[in-house]
DNA sequence: TTGTCAATTTGAAACGTTTCGGTTGTGTAT
DNA sequence: ATACACAACCGAAACGTTTCAAATTGACAA
């Protein structure tokens, strides 16, 4: 059996009220007893019990993390920001990858009402949009770069239509005019962003603005390869192309390599995220950069907050940054001139 | 204030134990009495306290999967795999990454000492090696593919001395003479093994064993370069690379790529473990495939096994297999003959 | 009526902490 | 001596479940 407070107690000879201050509040206690109770605890190999600790104290100090996929590129450096600092505020990270079915929601939704972690930091554009919102709509909740819940939960976020014009200014920088757009997952709100800024920027800088010019990539390789090929069957296609997600840039990148198409001799291609991916790829891929390390830190700071019951802003949006590389270039007639 | 269970029971005007049962075991209550407490629960919007339920019961039903690093394409299939074992079987999952700092480990390895999980895989080659050798060296763990406990802990494997024995024999089977090979992290037991096996496999096909031949590539991409460009300028290079790991490989042959070497017509490649990084790599990557599905889905029965008191096999050894793409061609030599 | 039995239900204990309110004992000021 | 302040400690309650052992109920046979 695994020895409890009490068992530390006895053997310190001491109550179990003293034992537990000796360990977890020891300026409440004397010297000679705190030592006393300490040395017990080690020699029967005393571990507390933190379930126990839990019910007592009305807190699990644990936060829960709700992904869509591990295999998305896209976040495993949001969410070692989110373990460092819930780490060092002291709280541990739960993980959950939701993506594979609406069971796995479920399964960890139930974590947070029944208790088990304090708070949640919802990654994941899926479903489950009224969750939140039945009796106890207060449970802390943050979400990060896709609205999914009310404007009731708060919200980490950068801005989408600024990612898309940045893109889009730079390539028509370049001297680009026919400039495509392949458009990430059209159920994702950072996805419809995107494209609705593909077209503002485009307008606004009076470009041909085709619906042909812009396919669905759902957000995936697949998916953003089979974008391109479309794009390349076009009687004049592009000169440049923005792609909503480095993933499908990279996709599409692979498809003009396989057909002899040089990149950026003759196409250029832009991403957004900045994902490791389009920095290994050949040639390293132009993106406009989401500060992801940055949101997780934003997002943890507001759960920790709102479980505090301190008041948060609703609404937090950073700066994105645009990153040179190999990806693109001028077109030949602005590099003649 | 949430609703507890008295609360509902309170409501459906019967006792806490009856209440508790209605919900929990609902066949040792009448059927209007259970109907009763559900219609109440539900009024009143109760959700069951896990962690009171836990503490009552001694059991968490959680399990915690230890990983290095989330950013390693190595891990994220085997964490599906766990995920979706454990859900299947009843069990939440934490997922814990370790490789940035010896806290993080002992951060996750409290969870497990102090009850507030049941059991846990750990994948994680780093130390802590007596961590369970103490008082209580009876805790639930299975470790994956890396030896770091005592032999008392359970193990998921390959075989990686077979690992490297079919990639040398595949590259020999092509002509192939001056393999070279590049190893992974030096403190994992598994780089060892497939160091060791290009070694033994040499031997017996009687192939040149070079020293110069074998770099450190530490595992990781950067390391992966190096131990090419070092190996480009030998006087007598190799014609063949067998890389311990694919996102060596994948950095390799973009070191190849840069010096106009080309793969797989002057230097062929064969990379380990079947990450997704080989199958975008140009060319793809041929790979000795590691199942990491299978090793999760058998760690997962097995630990559980293990927290139900059942006897579990200290040792599984699972089979690999080779899979051709298009890194590695025949050399010269061979094809004329 | 009384007794027996099964089907339901219940009170109370238990899980291992933390913490409130109260008691003890020591030393200091009166 | 008495009163008082204060530090150190302790008993017991509480957190919200589950479950044991016992009690209640109702049906039915004797």
């Amino acid at each position: 059996m695994r020895p409890t407070l009490s068992d530390v107690a006895k053997l310190a000879g001491v109550s179990v009220a003293t034992a537990s201050r000796a360990l977890s509040n020891p300026d409440l206690v004397a010297d000679g007893t705190r030592r006393a109770v300490r040395d017990a605890a080690t020699s029967c190999g005393y571990k507390i019990n933190l379930v126990a600790r839990s019910l007592r104290i009305q807190r699990t100090d644990t936060l829960l993390a709700l992904v869509p996929d591990i295999d998305n590129a896209f976040y495993p450096r949001l969410i070692h920001a989110i373990e460092d600092t819930a780490l060092a505020m002291g709280y541990a990270v739960i993980i959950g990858f939701t993506a594979k079915s609406e069971k796995y929601r479920e399964a960890y939704g139930e974590l947070l009402s029944a208790g088990r972690v304090d708070g949640m930091v919802v990654m994941d554009g899926g479903s489950g949009v009224d969750r939140f919102t039945g009796p106890q709509p207060d449970l802390p909740v943050v979400q990060v770069f896709d609205r999914v819940y009310g404007p009731s939960v708060p919200l980490v976020r950068v801005d989408d239509h600024q990612v898309a014009e940045l893109a889009v200014h730079q390539l028509a920088s370049m001297g680009h005019r026919r400039i495509a757009h392949i458009a990430g997952a059209d159920e994702q709100q950072s996805a419809r962003d995107r494209r609705d800024g593909y077209r503002a920027a485009m307008q606004r800088l009076g470009l041909p603005l085709e619906d042909q010019l812009v396919k669905n990539g759902h957000g995936h390789r697949a998916g953003g390869a089979e974008a391109m090929k479309q794009l390349l069957e076009l009687p004049q296609g592009p000169t440049a192309v923005f792609c909503a997600s480095d993933s499908m840039a990279c996709a599409a990148m692979d498809v003009c390599r396989d057909r002899g198409i040089h990149v950026p001799g003759d196409i250029s291609f832009i991403g957004a995220d900045g994902t490791a991916e389009g920095m290994f790829s050949f040639p390293s891929l132009t993106t406009v950069d989401v500060p992801r390390a940055e949101a997780g830190v934003r997002a943890v700071e507001k759960l920790i907050g709102l479980i505090r019951g301190q008041a948060v802003a609703p609404d937090t949006v950073l700066p994105v940054e645009i990153k040179l590389r190999g990806s693109c270039a001028p077109t030949r007639t602005a590099v003649a001139a």
